[in-house]
DNA sequence: CGGCATCCAATCGGATACTG
DNA sequence: CAGTATCCGATTGGATGCCG
């Protein structure tokens, strides 16, 4: 079977695609993959960089990754301790599909942005009415 | 800006493919999409293409997807009452690169696997040892 | 500095029962 | 047929404190 082709999706292959986007579409693992991109980073840096996430998150979020073998963690015994984490080729493989869903977002935002407005409208004008003539 | 560029997202623009991610990465909505490209379908369609979902899921993954103006509602009040689903423009643009993922997915899912395997194998191997020779 | 353990709130999602 | 409503278990993720 070829994955070119136009429908090649049948039930087990959007299993395993479903399964990817649940593990890559969480509240962080994009945002860290996209800080990798180019260069290495640390644990603090990574921190820095990606604003709200927690410790406990980022951990979990960098194992998971590794375990993916999407990313490396290098660790450097000094003191204080240092751990960088540097994108694998597979992660950077990874990374393209995921840019090109990033375009794809920040293309049509707007568009979407608008139909959830439309939605939103119609919802509240559906629940609203107590007397027929809000 | 060019999305196209080779480190076009910046935190915002990160946040936003998070964002979107978030949405089509539950458990369900891409496996929908999926099911909905080339053809629209009725509800009870869907709920025996997808395979496992429940009706309440399905419902909830509909409505999202209607919110961010992706599939169209169709009702038919005949009785049974009939209710087609359907992607919109936007919907097929977002299935593209949605595919590309997917077509990513199956090239290197043996590798993620392997990658797995080989973690699971060391963590087993590190706290196993009761007495450093188990 | 990097990370693990614990506790806890919020959200997600399945099963079931009921409606137009 | 196509939902809606409710209940409840499972999972997610934040806050905090301790450790090497």
């Amino acid at each position: 079977m070829d994955v070119t082709d136009h429908q090649p999706m049948h039930s087990a292959g959007c299993m395993r695609v479903s399964k990817l986007l649940s593990r890559i579409g969480d509240k962080w693992t994009v945002l860290v993959i996209m800080l990798l991109r180019g260069q290495s980073r640390r644990f603090s840096d990574l921190k820095r960089g990606v604003d709200g996430i927690s410790q406990r998150m980022l951990t979990l979020t960098l194992r998971n990754l590794e375990r993916d073998g999407l990313v490396t963690r290098t660790v450097t015994p000094s003191i204080p301790p240092r751990v960088d984490y540097e994108l694998t080729e597979l992660g950077h493989s990874l990374a393209a599909p995921i840019q090109a869903l990033g375009a794809w977002a920040f293309e049509h935002m707007d568009r979407i942005d608008a139909a959830q407005a439309t939605y939103d409208e119609k919802e509240n004008a559906a629940s609203s009415p107590r007397s027929g003539i809000p």
